[in-house]
DNA sequence: CTCTCTATTTGTATGAGTATATCTGGCGGG
DNA sequence: CCCGCCAGATATACTCATACAAATAGAGAG
């Protein structure tokens, strides 16, 4: 590791101390710098190689702590816990996830988790859901009409979509991972949108979707749900659908 | 501080005072103790109130921000969150829930979570196990055979069981996710194993999901795991199967 | 192999000082 | 007279340095 009092590595402007540094750290755990049950150094020997305070670097410890990624006992130190006991689902871990560089299995892990989620979410919104949800869902579908999926503002009414449909599930735990998921698998799509100019008008499956759950029939949602899914996947560019099957 | 008034506090003693109030902390947030929005009291105060230093009471605090439970900014103070922004699958977050006053409708969302996501890992396991995969899900079986299921070696042995399985969908965050869950699904059923006397075998469901993955048919791995919650569900005392279609 | 003892590391406490966002009030324009 | 904008005051979290306490892994004696 580098040393040097100014390196802090460069982070986000807006940050804390604790916070900047949880990030870089943790950005660096997650892209494998570090074998899992390594030592970590003490507190003094790295609060002074970030020359930070030692209160600022125990802060960012609680906060990777907190998501699974270190453990910490007197005595024993600071180590990376197994990967197995990553909190990876956590948002702001996904978010550091993409911010450094990004596994492409384990992007393709997040959309077959999608796969799994939002089929299911569809199906249980088919038989739940109230005018009220139906109304937000139409309002996200309007402003993908009004606006490309390239801006902004279309990729706010697509998420504003997502979220009507999900809560119309009327499962807290569902729209809680699924949240993450699609934040993340959409952080993706930024490359996408970014790259290409035009892969595809995606309103009409979304229409599909929404029609088959106005008309409360589960099992047309589910299939509905996962052509949408299928297509978006289809349009991204550096993952390949024989992946998607292994 | 004063020691006499070490009123609240009242957690496991292995805890390190951090943790401990965090903890507290948590299971009072996710009670509903405090509404979303409200404001947490100053640093000063709450520690000299708990009677912790600010050290202490800071390190909580950035563990509770980093599960989503809180968010502070200077002059602002430290508010809670709105319950969307919790991060409800965290393994922790759901302990403290049990630990407080389980809210019966979350618990049905995680039952129906489960039955979303383990039915879809059984039929992925089926096309992509190896033989070590399948051996350790037999040496599960094994074990549950060995002990019944209200012992302690009876729920590792199911525990191995469901862990192997998940390994072999090859899915990190299809992992990540059903451990959480099935834990804290898990930790449910502890009441019924305690109260009631026997409740049924589960080794036939089990065996006939294990010998559907064997066999490499996915969609019969799929239902075979679809009975095996619906069952492990219906023995539950408290949630009727009436709450659960809603 | 078990027990004890110690030395290392994290954990807790306290006080001083900094940074930043909110709030207040004044100023100028409408 | 009212409204919007800007600058300073102010409350609050944030950072730092230092000292001491607690716990435990590991060495060493028995």
């Amino acid at each position: 590791m580098k040393k040097g009092a100014d390196d802090k590595a460069a982070a986000p402007r807006g940050l804390r101390i604790h916070q900047a540094l949880a990030r870089t750290l943790g950005i660096a755990i997650l892209s494998g710098e570090h074998a899992p049950g390594e030592g970590f150094g003490g507190e003094i020997e790295q609060s002074e190689a970030f020359g930070v305070s030692r209160t600022a670097y125990r802060e960012a410890m609680r906060i990777l702590t907190a998501k699974g990624l270190l453990e910490s006992r007197p005595k024993a130190g600071t180590h990376i816990t197994p990967r197995r006991r990553w909190n990876l689902l956590d948002p702001e871990l996904l978010e550091w996830m993409f911010a450094g560089k990004p596994d492409e299995g384990f992007i393709i892990d997040l959309f077959e988790l999608r796969g799994v989620i939002e089929p299911a979410a569809a199906e249980l919104a088919a038989t739940r859901h109230d005018v009220d949800d139906l109304a937000r869902m139409d309002e996200g579908l309007a402003g993908m009409r009004r606006h490309d999926l390239s801006t902004a503002e279309g990729q706010a009414a697509d998420q504003d979509f997502h979220t009507a449909l999900l809560d119309a599930t009327r499962n807290e735990a569902l729209v809680s991972l699924a949240t993450s998921v699609a934040a993340a698998v959409r952080w993706t799509t930024r490359f996408k949108h970014q790259h290409r100019k035009h892969p595809r008008d995606p309103l009409p499956e979304h229409e599909a979707v929404r029609d088959a759950i106005a008309s409360r029939r589960p099992e047309a949602a589910r299939k509905a749900m996962e052509e949408l899914l299928r297509l978006a996947l289809a349009d991204m560019p550096n993952v390949k659908m024989e992946d998607y099957g292994r």
